[in-house]
DNA sequence: AACAACATGTAATAAGTTACATGATTGG
DNA sequence: CCAATCATGTAACTTATTACATGTTGTT
């Protein structure tokens, strides 16, 4: 239900790590995006990965080490860093443009990374703070007949998972704060 | 990143619930679907809508009592209520399948959903079980390179959604454990 | 020898977003 | 009277899924 052009972002951002092959960041995408709730298949990957190197984000390498002669590994460019990273730094809009920008977060300054998570914290908190009326609402049997039990058990869900990001964040905003530290100390 | 059809099946669940406007389902997907990390659009609903009475799974009333003249109210019919508990009752493959369909539960027999839940909260376990390896994976440098904080906060987060969804399943089945003993009680 | 994992792709189709277009009613 | 909410829709476009198609390499 998201649709959210994620995938191209998501590649790029991967591909800023380390050079990969498609069939890597299928791997990838099956084992950690899932934990995001998210997903990319070979039908996405593949296309996308040609449309980067014909836009000179990516430069491809036929049989790299290590790999199959057969394989392609791509490699991002200058251009591809940048667009990527500006694309982390953007305004985040969509539900989970934080989170998934997080795992690129290197990319931008710790301080930038540490705004973007005070602001979802914010959002989270308000939000939290007018669910116990949707709480209600969902229990409400005059609104949702036999299936109030069950909105109200989905609804708890919701809050559970919102009051973990908030302490999430929290905990996040910390680490990086303690980061920022050593790295001033570095500098020093 | 989903793509995944939900759309008409969750306009037929609440659809099974009451009657409603395009208004209405958008002014709930956007309370409520959001829980679930979900969206859905006008562009989305109102063809939808269409294809449900074209379909003869819903019928519509146009200027319902409470509605303003021009709003069209539409009622599930039987066919309908039969293909939304089709889905309901069909396996779950998909991610979210389960949680989704939780919302409309009460379309199943609560043996039924305590099944869904039973499998579900089997497959998180597993999840979590494997998720110690990604989670040193994660605070690898030599794979994340800088990223590697990032990578690892991020799996965290996934670790506790999933840690909470076996919680959660614990919790609703024990309810629905209860909820079934009661209903046996009355029918007795 | 068989199977899992590695490896790449395409075409048809389906699903979803965005921007546009319009207008009435209600509450402050 | 102005803003928010109610209310419906379409068209162009983008994005994602599914099913197909093919072949190699390493492990048991």
């Amino acid at each position: 239900m998201a649709k959210t052009n994620y995938a191209k972002y998501v590649i790029m951002g991967l591909l800023s790590g380390c050079p990969m092959t498609g069939y890597d960041i299928r791997k990838w995408a099956d084992e950690c995006l899932k934990y995001l709730l998210m997903d990319m298949s070979y039908g996405q990957i593949y296309p996308i990965l040609n449309q980067l190197e014909r836009d000179g984000l990516a430069t491809v390498a036929v049989g790299s080490a290590g790999k199959r002669p057969e394989s392609k590994t791509y490699r991002l460019t200058e251009k591809g860093l940048e667009t990527i990273t500006a694309w982390i730094r953007s305004p985040d809009t969509k539900e989970y443009d934080v989170l998934l920008k997080m795992c690129f977060g290197s990319l931008i300054s710790t301080d930038e990374m540490i705004g973007k998570l005070k602001a979802y914290r914010q959002k989270r908190e308000a939000e939290l703070a007018i669910m116990d009326r949707y709480l209600a609402d969902a229990g409400d049997e005059t609104v949702y007949g036999p299936n109030a039990l069950y909105m109200s058990m989905i609804t708890m869900l919701g809050i559970t998972y919102f009051k973990d990001e908030v302490a999430w964040c929290k905990d996040a905003i910390t680490l990086l704060e303690k980061k920022k530290r050593k790295e001033s100390d570095g500098t020093r």
